[in-house]
DNA sequence: GCTCAAGGTCACG
DNA sequence: CGTGACCTTGAGC
């Protein structure tokens, strides 16, 4: 072993590398693991799920699945591993009847087995990461799967593009230059790992023609709710899927890819899949593949588009219209020809009735105490069922002073006691809302309303306090106010008052509200537990009870949008990525979506999915609106979406499909009010829908179709709104960590900070230092902490080194100690044998006196010789003692080996 | 004979 | 039972 290599540091775990292992750089540990795992062919799942574990020194045993994945990926040998030798005794016999049959192999040209490995690893790396991904796990398993099989191919040429080992050589090999082509364009992208899993966001989310009939829309059987059917496979079985079709078996592969041996690909989709476990009860995979449509779009564009929207990034994410397929067509430039092909599949239903008179299929779980007045269109809905989410859970906003909850002011209050010291603030806001975070937040929840209905506009207009604000209000919501024909208006005023803003007692408030004015989620709720958004349900008008129903609407109920209370992440959480980018010292709890906006079941997906599928006999033939009914003639069918007022179900529908107690068609989840969850690209374009769906409540009340502007110039506002959004958001997010990175090294700067070190002790001493004045004091203690925790590491990490080095010397100065007493020993063994010799030959004199000298020769001479064969005997016994305690040397062996020439010379 | 990179062994946690 | 330090072995120079 060189110095060199000696003071390496491991490619794996960073410790002291002890040379070359199987090609790469590393230490005996992480070499004999390496030599282990390939020997056992151990299939480890990753204890984080994540599947990014820190493989350092000290971490490297936590969690082997990634010490394997990094052993790979700084590219460790497979093929280098050789075959057990057995043991040693048995090695000589059994080595000398292996060469005589046998030649060795060659151990290094990379086989292809390696390469299977390694692209094996990718590709269920990114269907981990797939399964992992916040919005992808929004849809629910089935849908997850199915999507997987059509879109693996991309997410594998993405992964493998940002791969940490190029394995462009394994491509190449593989001899498909198409594929190489894609792998090199993608790598083109420079994409960090935000931008990486913002691009596999796309892919796994994006809407297209394949998937909307078969999964998103409801037309397949693959709604694991709705679908109990299961073939036992959990939903690792996407995995297996993939990979099979990377095998061929499966027609689903967009991309070339190189024939991954079915055997082993399996092998490792078993190996690594962290979800099996967890989804071992789950729902069966779904038989359905991708449609043919999806199966013919060539993967490079696919692809592409991918990377093309990679490109926007920053400004496509949350909402429906910006990322959604509708933003993703006028990108292409089919724009809103598409349309109509978009809407084919939406099902528009016009339904003209007394939807408060008519019995609700709603399971509404009545709470009156919180209802705004028990109207007669409250007192005509059915009771509630116990377990069912209510309408008015969601449509019912809490009010403060008449005031929608979110649309309330705070600012409007004198007296803000959440400020007051020794105040709590969980006293007044939930699920970790503060005042600023709640403010922003309700800005965004206008923002959406008003976008979607003008409901959140006319709300406005109530409270005097907001209505400059939003008035004032940046991004899509002006947009969408100027075009909301105010002439229609009849709903925000007169024909759909909005729940909530009567004089009753307030409704549920949205998550984050103060307890005053909320009550807890309900069990039962779950994902459905979303902020309510204003409804009807004082006014109960009739003659505008006019239901535009699309399947956008349905869409956004269901794809899994319900896990989002609040269906974006307030205002605090939208400054952090879009997506969790792995953090490489996360190991503890992290607050997920869900936990943080209490989501009682995350899995959950409404009931009855399948069976309120529009059937053919309320397809398109009966939903088209009748013109005076619906939108106005002219109008882009998404546009004559229902009136956020709706409350009832089609009446005409009523009964066909949903069972009792059943959600009625159309409206698996009372969605109304709130703007998309975050990323959730895949929804329908109209999902960011109220300005079109305002219009039409309008639209209803006095038939008005004019000024109505077009519903793509609307989406395209939104999406211009958004693009500035997420850039302003990046650059908001860069400069954060720019500060912290200030902060941190105006610390740095200061050497009497120590582990015990307290904030409040020493920020004195930085208050005169702009970086500490540039940065919000909400941040300064947590980024000290930071750097305490560094300081830490860094101390801990010197330790460590300092023993080894102190381990090293002891080790050498024992060694050489050792050495010096074999050497002293040997010495006073030699003398005690001459004194032996000496005493022997006294004896052998004092015996030849007696005998007589002319025998005592003889004899001496034979004694001699014994008591050399005597002492020979003994040293070698000694040796062989010595190196079955493994503790010989060669040079101990070579001393023996002298003195014995020396004895018998 | 040296170095390097395979192997095996075994105490340890 | 996995880990990792340590030792052995054999090929190549």
């Amino acid at each position: 072993m060189s110095l060199v290599t000696l003071y390496n540091a491991c490619q794996v775990c960073g410790d002291q590398s002890s040379g070359k292992h199987y090609g790469v750089s590393c230490c005996d540990g992480c070499s004999c693991f390496f030599k282990r795992s390939v020997r056992k062919g151990s299939h480890y799942a990753c204890i984080a799920v994540k599947g990014n574990c820190v493989v350092d020194k000290a971490r490297r045993n936590w969690c082997p699945s990634c010490r394997f994945q990094r052993c790979l990926a700084v590219g460790m040998n497979i093929a280098a591993v050789q075959e057990e030798r057995g043991p040693r005794s048995q090695q000589a016999q059994s080595s000398q009847r292996l060469l005589a049959q046998t030649p060795p192999a060659p151990p290094s040209p990379p086989a292809p087995t390696v390469h299977f490995q390694i692209l094996a690893q990718i590709l269920v790396t990114c269907l981990r990461q797939a399964k992992l991904n916040e919005q992808f796990r929004l849809v629910a398993r089935a849908q997850q799967d199915a999507i997987l099989q059509v879109v693996w191919s991309e997410c594998f040429i993405l992964r493998a593009s940002h791969w940490s080992l190029d394995i462009s050589a394994m491509i190449e090999s593989c001899g498909d230059m198409q594929l190489k082509l894609m792998l090199s364009e993608a790598q083109q992208l420079r994409a960090d790992l935000m931008e990486l899993n913002f691009l596999e966001t796309l892919i796994l989310c994006r809407k297209d023609d394949t998937n909307e009939d078969s999964w998103l829309y409801g037309t397949s059987n693959t709604d694991s709710t709705t679908n109990e059917v299961s073939n036992g496979s959990d939903a690792l079985a996407a995995e297996h899927e993939a990979l099979a079709a990377v095998t061929g078996e499966k027609p689903g592969a967009g991309c070339p890819l190189p024939a991954f041996p079915k055997e082993e690909l399996l092998e490792y989709a078993d190996f690594e899949d962290p979800a099996k476990e967890m989804e071992e009860d789950e729902e069966a995979l779904p038989d359905t593949m991708a449609s043919d449509a999806r199966k013919a779009e060539p993967s490079g564009s696919s692809l592409d588009d991918g990377g093309s929207q990679g490109e926007d990034t920053d400004m496509t994410e949350l909402t429906a219209g910006a990322s959604g397929p509708a933003s993703r067509k006028e990108r292409n430039g089919s724009g809103s020809d598409d349309d109509d092909d978009d809407d084919s599949d939406d099902d528009i239903n016009v339904v003209i009735g007394d939807i408060k008179s008519a019995p609700s299929t709603y399971n509404i779980k009545q709470r009156p105490n919180l209802l705004a007045g028990t109207t007669a269109a409250d007192k005509a809905k059915p009771t509630a069922q116990a377990g069912k989410f209510s309408i008015e859970d969601f449509e019912g906003a809490g009010t403060i002073n008449g005031v929608a909850v979110h649309e309330f002011s705070i600012d409007s209050l004198e007296e803000k006691p959440w400020r007051k010291p020794g105040a709590d603030i969980t006293d007044y806001f939930n699920y970790g809302f503060n005042e600023e975070t709640w403010r922003a937040y309700c800005e965004r929840q206008k923002r959406f309303r008003v976008a979607e209905s003008g409901v959140g506009l006319a709300s406005l207009t109530q409270n005097v306090n907001q209505s400059a604000t939003a008035m004032a209000m940046p991004e899509g919501g002006s947009t969408a106010n100027m075009n909301v024909p105010m002439g229609m208006g009849g709903p925000m005023h007169h024909h759909q008052p909005i729940v909530g803003l009567g004089d009753g007692p307030m409704q549920m408030p949205p998550p984050g509200m103060p307890p005053m004015l909320q009550h807890q989620p309900r069990p039962g709720m779950g994902m459905m537990a979303r902020p309510p958004r204003p409804i009807s349900t004082t006014g109960g008008v009739k003659e505008n009870a006019i239901q535009v129903m699309t399947a956008e609407c349905r869409e956004y109920s269901r794809g899994g949008l319900g896990p989002m209370a609040p269906n974006f992440p307030p205002p605090g959480a939208s400054d952090e990525p879009f997506f969790h980018e792995p953090e490489p010292f996360d190991y503890g709890y992290e607050p997920t979506q869900e936990s943080q906006w209490g989501n009682d079941n995350p899995g959950w997906v409404p009931t009855g999915i399948k069976e309120l599928t529009p059937g053919p006999a309320h397809h398109p033939s009966q939903q088209q609106q009748p013109p005076q009914l619906g939108g106005p003639a002219g109008m882009p069918p998404q546009m004559n979406v229902p009136p956020p007022q709706m409350s009832g179900p089609p009446p005409q529908l009523r009964g066909q499909h949903a069972p009792p107690g059943m959600m009625p068609p159309n409206m698996r989840m009372p969605h109304m009010g709130m703007g998309p969850p975050p990323g959730m690209l895949r929804m329908p374009p109209n999902l960011n829908m109220g300005s079109q769906r305002m219009p039409m409540g309008g639209n209803a009340g006095n038939g008005s179709t004019t000024n109505m502007p077009s519903s793509s110039d609307r989406r395209t506002d939104g999406y211009e709104d958004d693009r500035d959004r997420r850039r302003r958001e990046k650059d908001k997010q860069l400069k954060k960590e720019q500060l912290r990175k200030d902060f941190l090294d105006m610390l740095r700067e200061r050497h009497d900070i120590e582990r015990h070190t307290r904030w409040y002790d020493i920020k004195k001493k930085f208050e005169a230092d702009p970086r500490y004045r540039a940065l919000d004091s909400a941040y300064r203690e947590e980024y000290f902490e930071d750097y305490l925790h560094i300081l830490k590491e860094e101390k801990r990490k010197e330790r460590e080194h300092k023993e080894r080095d102190r381990e090293r010397s002891n080790r050498e100065k024992a060694r050489s100690r050792d050495k010096d007493k074999d050497k002293e020993k040997d010495k006073d063994k030699d003398k005690e044998k001459d004194k032996d010799k000496d005493k022997d030959k006294d004896k052998e004199k004092e015996s030849s006196r007696r005998e007589g000298r002319s025998r005592s020769r003889d004899k001496s001479s034979r004694r001699k010789s014994k008591s050399r064969e005597k002492d020979r005997s003994e040293r070698s016994s000694k040796q062989s003692s010595s190196t079955s305690s493994g503790s010989s040397s060669r040079n101990d062996k070579k001393k023996s080996h002298r003195k014995e020439k020396e004895e018998e010379e």
